[in-house]
Formats: C-alpha cells, structure tokens, sequence
RNA sequence: UGGGGCGUAGCCAAGCGGUAAGGCAACGGGUUUUGGUCCCGUGAUGCGUAGGUUCGAAUCCUGCCGCCCCAGCCA
C-alpha cells in the first residue's frame, strides 16, 4: 500500500482537492470535503457486522461503500465484528463473514483491507498527559510497508500506519475493547455523566416516556460518583444476577428524541462470549460500544444505515462526554437496500434456514453472499451492481433484474459457451448413416476469439429441447415443427419429417429428421434461410448430468409486506426450485470446474455446483437465464 | 398531537439558481448459425403539492400532503 501521505487526494495549495474518478454520492463528497478542509489526512472507514447471520447483498452494498471509499482515496477499511451481544453471536458467523468479505473485495480492494494480528489488544498510550487507546490496522494484503507509532492528539490516525507482517492476522473484534470500554465507562461515571441504576426493567421502560411524553429520572440518577463506581465494579465481579442493575448516561430524561433519555451503556449478562468466553459479566450496548471502537481504531467516516441517524447525537455526546484526544470519528447514513422478490432481514433469512425452506445460509436461491458465490454470480458482478444502484438517502426498492443484468453482462464475454440440453427430445437423422460419428467445429466465445474452438460429436441420433418442438407451432415459433427446417448449431440443417408418440399418453417422444449434407456448418448455400438455430448434443456421447434451476425464492415483489395476519412465509414460490435429472451435455463439458462459469447455448449461464458436483456426476447451478425475447412474445400470446 | 429522515419516469439515481445526466426495465428497428451479444431509436413542457422570492426555481423561503425510522438491558 502507498503512503496516504503521498495521497494524491491530500489538499492542494488553493485548499481544493482532486476530482474523484468514481461515481460521486453526498458520502463521498462529504469524505473529500473533509480531506480538502484538512480535518482528516486520510481516510479509514470500518464495515463493522454482528456476527450473528451471514452477509447478504445488503452487506455487500456496504462493504462496496465503505471499501470503495477507501480504495478511491487511498485509505483503509477494517473488518470489524461488532460483538456486544454474546447471547445472538457465533464464530460459525465471523468465519463466514470474513470469508464472504474476502472473496468480494479480492482483486478490487484487497490492499485496502485492514485487519490485525490474532490476538492483539489495543495498545495505551500517553497522549497529552491522558491515557488513550489505540488499536493500528496492519494491510492485510501482501506488501505492506512502514512502521507503527502512536498518533499524534489531534490528528486522525489515517492511513499511513501499516506495517508489514507475516503473523496470522484476523478481523478487529469490539469485544477486543472491553477493557478499554470499561475504563471509558469508569471515566463517564467520574465525571459525573454516567450513574449505576437498579430499575427493573419494567420500570426503566415505564419510566422511559413516550416519544411525545417526556421521561421520568431514575431513582438511582443522583447517587454519588462513589457508589456507582462502586456499584460498577460489583456489577463486573459479578455479584450481581442478569437485569439486576445497569450503568446508564445522565443526558436528559425529556429529551424529544429517546435515545438521549439516559440510555442504557452497560447491563449484565451472564453468558459466555464467542471471543472473549467467561473473562466478562458485563457488556457493552451498542451505543456506547460503535462509536468508541470507531475511536479505538481511528476510523474518520462511520458509514451506518438510516435507522441509525437518530442515534447520532448519542454517538457524538460519548466522543464528547469524554473529551477525546485524537479526531473523532464522524457518523453518517445512507439508505439501507431493499430488491424485488426477496427479504433481507436476518431475522426473516434464518427463519427460511431454520425452518428448512432452503438448503442452508448458502443455498443458491439466498440473498446471502455465500448463496450468490454457489450460484454462481461473479464478485465482479456484485460490486458493480452496488456501484450501479448508487447511495442516498430515500427508501428504495431495486428490482432483481438488475443484479441480473450486471451477472450476464460479466459473464458474457468471458464464459465458455457449451451445448447441454435440459430436457431432452430424442431425434432421429433417417437418412445419416447409421454408426458415423462427424467431429464438429465450435467457438468457445463468439466475444473472445482468443478463447478458440472445440469439436462437438455429431452422429444419427441427437438429443433437442422439448422446448425446440411444436406439433403445431404457435404464431412467430421458428423452432422445429413437422415439415419445418431448422439449424443445429455448429452442425447442418434439418427437416422434420414425422413424430412418434407414446400410444399411450400421445405425447411425442421422438422426432424423425432428414438432414442436408449441403448445410454443413461452415458452407451455407445461397438462399438458404432458415429462421432457427437450436442446440444438441449426441445421444452416443451424451454426458447425464442434474442441472438445478433456480428462480425467486417469492412470488411476491416484497415479501416483506404482509398482511396484518399473513406470514412472508406464505408467499415463498414453491418452484422455485426445479431439479431436472435427465438432462445431456456434449462431452466438453465432463471436464468443468466446480464453480468455474459456462454457458449453456441459448439457455443461460451455469457452473457445476462447488458442493454436490461429483466427477462423472455432475450437478450444475443455472446462474441466470440468457434473456429471452422469445418468452416475452409467448407471454404476450398468453394474455392477448 | 414528540423527534429524526425522505419525496425527480415502472425501478434505481444525477442535479448544489441558468432552463431535467446515466443505468435497469419496457417498446420499435438493424446485424446475427445463441429469439443471446452488439448497434440505432422511443420516455418527465416536468421534479409530492400550493403559494412566495427571482430576469430565471427540481434547486431558495413558507404552508400542506404522503412515506420511512425511533419508546430493546438487540445491532
């Protein structure tokens, strides 16, 4: 990583900054006013989850922001798992989330990635005769360069302290700062700005007020600096039992907004932490936890969504309350995302795992990042998705096409294409000789010539789409239907001359074709017009495989909003799953690597699935349909 | 009936007092051995609404309307 002193974005004489290159948003704009006023000298932004689900897409909208700023002005971002709450988290969690945020910055923003030693603890330090603490990111990517020190009061840390090391590193953990948080608390108490309370809970909402009503002061409000420091470190010793007492700011019970009504900083809870086990009692909430782990590491921009802009005061009164040396971190908001067709709460997406309506937390149909990898959307996609929809402040609703669209269009030119027939229709040639097999040239990409060509099997009996076949074709159908011609692919032009049906339901299971040795892919006779190209694959060198098609997990455009007595379970589409078994691929296709993108001529983009996929028993994932314009003719047909 | 936000095309979203970017979707057309890709074209006399300021307003001011968030010892 460069020096940020040497950071193009630093303010120039006239005090003006550089023009970004990327898409500009009021976040960023608000980040490049800082560095032009001079009131930060680089940029260091967090993507801090609880650890208590996996990252879905709306993670991934900020994990984009938060690491993209950093890359676009030559800053840090740190991974941070904001666990407070040991009774919600798991470490099954934090290794996915570092994981998924891993895999989504990989070769985009990894040099930007800030993490730190297994282990480490904040370093103390004496900052102007105060005690301070700081907890320095080491780049996770390889090549870092400088060394560590302490910053300077005043001066935000930035993001020019970043030693290269070679110990295992891990994800910064706000329960590292537990100590840390407990000497700040001990310090709001002594100067009289925090106050152990024994309230119930019950009275301590009762006693809350309601957003019009003003609040009653805690019994517990005025008792000495003594007793609750007292009192405090009993509740650390663990004297007393879950509820029993809580450490509480002192702001003001009639403040119009509530969260500046003497809000609860610490409560007790006997329970083991996922990283810190049985070494604590008490736990930090939220509130009091955020913005001080922004502090500890030196973070400039906290970039948190809307719900969270009414605790904002609260975050700048503890900064304040306790009079912090170095920079203070600032909060921002931006609006959370919401896509058509899907729920995006963790609540909602570990019940679908719990209750077994998926396959798990990376079942293709999640928007989880973890489904979406298995799936088969390529990181590169989602980033530019995120950079696509934008970031602001209204309430949104994005419709899935375009996460599609951005998956096709990273797709297109860079996979493979191959023949696979989904639901195979069987096709006699009468008149190609019996026992001939002809080797077939086929590009690989019709983008990329550089990607070459491969030789496809052809022989007297094929395998089509059922889809590719009418008996009686309706308006605008250019497939295959008796007497009708069409091209196979890479191969020649057939005629149909006549069906075979089952007798006993009359359902065509085979199709019997004469083929024209003239239209041999390659030599197209003049005149020769045919309006379909369809693909096959030779039943003698078929490949069986199970190919896994996957849709909106709902039927409706946000299951979210439900009836007053409905469940968004209800709206889950039972097809959105569909396991076909029987289907054939050309032979190419035997060699495809688990995960590794390819695309089914005409049908979509696929990938073998990383978990299920077996050599000689392959499983593919469809990623997302091809677009087809002749699905939207036949839905037009439908409804007219 | 308190506080905090937000209203620009079907969906996102630029716009920062000088006369409504861009993307997705949709719809036409062209190219095409993928009904794919690609290319060309089409959409707001209008920015929630009503007033006001101004030579000029989506941008500034005022009122009104609508939607979202906040009363966890969750984050």
């Amino acid at each position: 990583m460069t020096d940020s002193n040497t950071n193009e974005h630093q303010p120039t004489p006239d005090g003006a900054a550089e023009a970004p290159a990327e898409h500009q948003d009021f976040l960023r704009e608000m980040v490049q006013g800082d560095l032009a006023a001079g009131r930060i000298s680089g940029v260091v932004t967090r993507f801090p989850p609880e650890p208590n689900g996996y990252l879905h897409i709306g993670h991934a909208k900020a994990i984009c922001l938060n690491f993209g700023i950093a890359r676009q002005f030559e800053g840090q971002c740190n991974l941070r798992m904001d666990d407070t709450n040991p009774t919600k988290e798991d470490v099954e969690y934090v290794d996915s989330i570092t994981a998924d945020v891993k895999w989504l910055i990989a070769g985009w923003a990894d040099h930007c990635l800030g993490m730190k030693p297994v282990g480490r603890l904040p370093e103390k330090s004496d900052l102007g005769g105060r005690e301070d603490y700081y907890q320095p990111p080491v780049m996770a990517a390889e090549g870092a360069t400088g060394s560590a020190s302490a910053p300077e009061a005043g001066d935000a840390p930035g993001g020019s302290e970043a030693p290269a090391s070679p110990e295992p590193l891990e994800p910064f953990y706000a329960s590292d700062y537990f100590e840390p948080l407990y000497e700040y608390a001990v310090e709001l108490v002594r100067r009289g700005k925090a106050y152990v309370c024994d309230h119930t809970p019950a009275e301590v909402d009762e006693m809350r007020g309601a957003p019009h009503r003003p609040g009653q002061e805690s019994a517990f409000r005025d008792r000495t600096v003594g007793e609750s420091l007292d009192l405090l470190e009993r509740m650390r010793a663990g004297e007393f039992p879950d509820a029993a007492r809580t450490l509480r700011a002192k702001i003001d019970m009639s403040a119009p907004n509530v969260w500046l009504r003497d809000p609860v900083l610490y409560r007790i809870r006997h329970a083991t932490h996922h990283h810190t086990g049985d070494d604590w009692c008490i736990y930090p909430m939220y509130d009091f936890a955020h913005g001080l782990s922004d502090y500890i590491e030196g973070i400039t921009h906290s970039l948190c969504t809307l719900e969270f802009e009414v605790h904002r005061p609260l975050y700048e009164w503890i900064l304040e309350a306790l009079d912090l040396p170095r920079a203070h971190p600032r909060q921002r908001e931006f609006a959370r995302l919401n896509m058509t067709y899907t729920v995006m709460s963790k609540r909602k997406l570990l019940r679908l795992v719990q209750e077994e309506h998926v396959s798990g937390w990376d079942d293709p149909r999640m928007p989880t990042v973890s489904g979406m990898r298995r799936r088969g959307y390529p990181a590169a996609a989602i980033r530019d998705f995120c950079g696509r929809i934008g970031v602001a402040k209204s309430d949104n609703m994005v419709q899935v096409q375009m996460l599609e669209h951005c998956v096709r269009e990273d797709l297109n030119p860079r996979a493979p294409r191959a023949m696979a027939v989904l639901r195979p229709l069987r096709v006699v040639i009468e008149n190609y000789p019996e026992g001939h097999v002809e080797e077939m040239e086929a590009v690989n990409n019709p983008e990329d010539a550089s990607m070459g060509t491969r030789l496809v099997p052809f022989s007297r009996v094929i395998y089509i789409e059922q889809d590719d076949f009418r008996e009686v074709p309706p308006p605008k159908y250019f497939r295959l239907s008796p007497g009708k011609e069409v091209r196979l692919r890479y191969a020649y032009v057939i005629k149909c001359t006549d069906v075979v049906k089952d007798p006993e339901t009359g359902e065509v299971v085979e199709v019997r074709a004469t083929y024209d040795p003239a239209t041999r892919s390659g030599m197209n006779p003049e005149g020769r017009k045919v309006k379909a190209t369809v693909h096959w694959v030779s039943a003698d060198h078929a490949i069986d495989a199970e190919v896994r098609l996957y849709g909106a997990l709902f039927t409706a455009e946000d299951p979210e909003d439900v009836p007053e007595d409905g469940d968004f379970i209800d709206s889950l589409d039972p097809d959105s799953l569909e396991t076909l078994t029987d289907c054939k691929l050309e032979p190419s296709l035997g060699a495809a690597v688990p995960g590794a993108a390819v695309q089914f001529e005409r049908l979509g983009y696929f990938c073998a699935d990383p978990e299920d996929s077996r050599p000689g028993a392959p499983v593919f994932n469809r990623t997302v349909t091809l677009k087809d314009a002749w699905a939207r003719i036949e839905k037009k047909q439908g409804q007219g």
